[in-house]
DNA sequence: ATATGATTTGGGAGCGCTCCCATATATTAC
DNA sequence: GTAATATATGGGAGCGCTCCCAAATCATAT
């Protein structure tokens, strides 16, 4: 935009060179593409660069006469002030980062990722806000945090899943700027999150297992080594304690997440003969039902299924499975506020906010 | 950036306050956070300002000690020139923004939005460029198109699914800002695109089904009022042709990419007592199998199925899926590419790729 | 030796915006 | 009425970068 595009020069090169021939031959140009910036607002709109801007950032001290004025003109001629120019100035760009790891398989099977992404995205979009999306690659990791912190275009940064002592959260903290975690990270101190209250979700899907009468009740985890795993798996065994069943190391198989695990983690469990399973996520429900219709047992009658996330796919089962809901989309906006709402206020308390979760009753623990 | 913080102008005054009573105080203060811009580069490495933009921007006029002392120096102090400044000087900013209608609600059952932002993302990485997210939302439409017009900070953008007289694509043509759509467009004049030969995959993968000796080839279309779903039928006609079957209208059901979809179609396609069916999306072949298991028909024996996608899950349904895979991953790769050379080379002729598909032959149709 | 050309270098201007200050205008108090 | 204050406005400077031009340096030809 600042220079001229290149025919333009070499036009413009060969008119002067023919003007030293003895000839004059004047060139004039203006840009084709109606550029609109604050200073041609302000010539329409009858007031100065200054106060369109105020107007622009709903300043108070402008008059309304003006403000209406300005405000008039820029719906007419559909104005967008330029982001670059503002973040140069202001260091305020509307445009926030969202960092999610890919050695999560899980993006590519899990209909969380998608369901988070539409909850930030709708959420940017009604505070018209921006969403700069970065799947760290470890070989590009380096840069990728660079860019965050020093390109000057981004607000505050959304982290998804993050590992313990994470580059990226280090670098965040030293260099000052927002950010929130979607999932209590393990080390929490002083950090903005947003996570669902996993074990006490836990907790209410074994207890309803426990008081429907189920006796043997065996869990595929999530992985253990994330705060997901380790809460669901605690609020499993707090509702044996209250149903007063004993816990049985042998019940518990540890999963990661995948389908995969929860087919051959229920195949393994079958040796027990439970007569109910909590499966921590609903994809490895999946692999679960999949080994038990193998297996050739009637969910339902001969061994209760509840799972965790009540996912799309969730009610489609078959039969519908009973699962923990967690408001994924949710915890996406409310990710976004906060952000937000740091960013606008460096001095802000810091949040971590645990979502309730609903146990949804389908028919796949015999109930219905 | 541009502005003091605010506690340092508060502190400001107040010290000149103090000075009128007769006192003189004197406040220096410098920025803690170690900002580095081409100036101090310059100065670190011995050149001008001019010299190191040179250097970054691959210029060839640059004298080899120059350009090794002012790399060592980036190198060391790990230096990001900052985005915006370079947009509002150069209007280039290593941006490109991706556009994905919500209103698809794929995107949240099904993984080929995940695989195919995976793709963008990776071959952006690569490249040095970023990727900005938005789903568009339609009451958000209109400052979403002004935004990435005119916001300064985009060079390109990538399309998913558009739909007829796109409103976007308008905008982009008009503003000739580069983009690439993913999918055929349904009017494809004079736009870049990526898409796979789904025509031809939907042939083999009937051809396939007729060559083991299935008389009666039923199909559950995609979306008949997508390129996607007119060209994958038309494969299908074409194999029933070459086969010398005849095609029956009534072995035709017409589905939404959903699973839900092809659970309830497979069940009203089973009056018609099919000894096979293609399913053009491997999401509904899913539903597809719910609907055959209830009707306690084995698949791969009493009836066979080929699916389109091979998407993660495909492998491990029960029977594994014969599919006809798509290259996602590689799709989303080869958009960034074109768009890239796009921006970069304005006079690029139009670039219309099909990628193309490959016939996984698993157990569900009664082979292997 | 000087003249000519090619290569390399440094500094000025300006992209569109925000912030600050100085000035202009309106409001209130006396 | 004037003085004091509050509110509204316009213009300058500068954010970090790229591009352009002019000057300096180097290489080659005469």
């Amino acid at each position: 935009m600042g220079a001229l595009p290149n025919h333009i020069n070499i036009l413009l090169k060969f008119v002067q060179n023919l003007n030293k021939t003895g000839f004059l031959i004047k060139l004039t140009w203006e840009r084709s593409q109606n550029y609109m910036n604050l200073e041609s607002i302000a010539k329409l709109s009858g007031v100065s660069r200054s106060t369109v801007s105020r107007v622009i950032n709903d300043s108070p001290n402008v008059s309304s006469a003006a403000r209406e004025k300005v405000l008039s003109v820029i719906q007419q001629v559909d104005f967008q002030p330029n982001i670059a120019a503002r973040s140069l100035a202001a260091g305020k760009t509307q445009v926030i980062g969202l960092v999610i790891p890919t050695h999560i398989t899980r993006l590519f099977s899990d209909p969380f990722f998608p369901l988070l992404i539409q909850g930030i995205s709708s959420s940017c979009n009604a505070s018209d806000f921006s969403v700069m999306l970065w799947l760290s690659e470890p070989e590009h990791e380096r840069r990728m945090i660079r860019k965050i912190l020093y390109n000057g275009i981004i607000d505050g940064v959304i982290i998804s899943s993050s590992v313990i002592n994470d580059p990226l959260v280090n670098a965040l903290k030293e260099r000052d700027l927002p950010f929130v975690m979607v999932g209590e990270p393990i080390d929490k101190e002083n950090t903005n999150f947003v996570d669902v209250d996993n074990q006490s979700g836990a907790l209410r899907a074994v207890l309803h297992l426990a008081r429907i009468g189920y006796k043997k009740i065996a869990t595929i985890t999530c992985a253990l080594n994330t705060a997901v795993g380790i809460s669901r798996l605690a609020g499993y065994e707090e509702a044996l304690h209250q149903a007063n069943l004993k816990f049985d190391s042998k019940l518990v198989m540890e999963g990661d997440f995948s389908q995969e695990s929860g087919y051959i983690l229920t195949k393994r469990l079958l040796v027990q003969k439970p007569d109910a399973i909590f499966v921590a996520s609903d994809p490895m429900a999946q692999g679960c039902y999949r080994a038990l219709h193998e297996a050739g047992l009637t969910i339902g009658k001969d061994i209760a299924i509840v799972g965790f996330d009540d996912l799309p796919f969730s009610p489609h089962m078959s039969p519908p499975l009973t699962t923990v809901r967690q408001p994924i989309i949710n915890m996406g906006q409310m990710a976004v506020e906060i952000l937000i709402n740091s960013i606008q206020d460096a001095n802000r308390p810091v949040r971590q906010l645990y979502l309730p979760t609903e146990l949804i009753v389908r028919s796949s623990c015999g109930l219905s």
